[in-house]
DNA sequence: CCAACATATGAGCATTTACTCATATATAAT
DNA sequence: ATTATATATGAGTAAATGCTCATATGTTGG
């Protein structure tokens, strides 16, 4: 009501954020992990089905190098399992929520045609 | 089966990949947005409810400048609204896929905790 | 009209990052 | 063993990015 409870609920908001700022660099740092092109690409890959990084490679038209340290970005994250196979490394989506995720945002970038009128 | 198949079955991954790639650069801009913990402290401030600049500047200890210049990031990508209130400006989510994304964000790195077995 | 306040934005700078290149490791084939 | 193939990784570099600082725009009150 006056400045004072104001200045306290402002406090509360702080206090209750907090407990998102716990989790805020954490995600942050897990949607920074989509948030690049070619690691978008090699997920989207990996939703049809599991590729070896010659094939992802060769898919994306990129170095073995390039696609070898974007894997292990996706692997830190546990973006991405893998299964050896020979001198083969198989790599597949980690879990379900990568896939979700992935969707989420097609979704939002495929219905925002609509929405760009206010500009 | 033999190599000639294997080369068009790559020619038609590539095929099915480049409709993925038309949404790729979209995608990973959409997700690099969430990818900045600014961004997403300011994201999830307004989880709870409007804000105007003032109010997250003060909840996240930071200057009205480098809040302003997030906000044109996050308001460019239509991921908020704002409403104008005489001097100031309310930000809130722009549409439900903000919400679902950071929700399922949350999920992901909250269920990791059971999966650093592998490491 | 002018001062105070809220917000927006351009320029500059320091940090981060995604690639290339070189090299290392591991498995398979001869 | 040696060579070839598949993948991993460290160092270095060019580009992207998030902040600060200065300044501009817009609104309210005296």
């Amino acid at each position: 009501m006056n400045k004072e409870t104001n200045k306290i609920d402002d406090l509360e908001y702080v206090r209750e954020n907090m407990l998102d700022n716990y989790y805020s660099s954490k995600l942050s740092l897990l949607f920074s992990v989509f948030g690049d092109d070619t690691r978008v690409k090699i997920l989207l890959a990996l939703l049809n089905k599991e590729l070896c990084v010659y094939d992802i490679s060769n898919l994306l038209n990129m170095t073995h190098s390039a696609i070898s340290h974007q894997l292990k970005v996706l692997r830190d994250m546990n973006l991405v399992k893998t299964r050896k196979e020979g001198k083969e490394v198989y790599y597949s989506l980690g879990d379900d929520h990568v896939a979700i995720i992935l969707n989420i945002g097609i979704e939002h970038i495929t219905e925002e045609k609509n929405e760009n009128e206010n500009k």
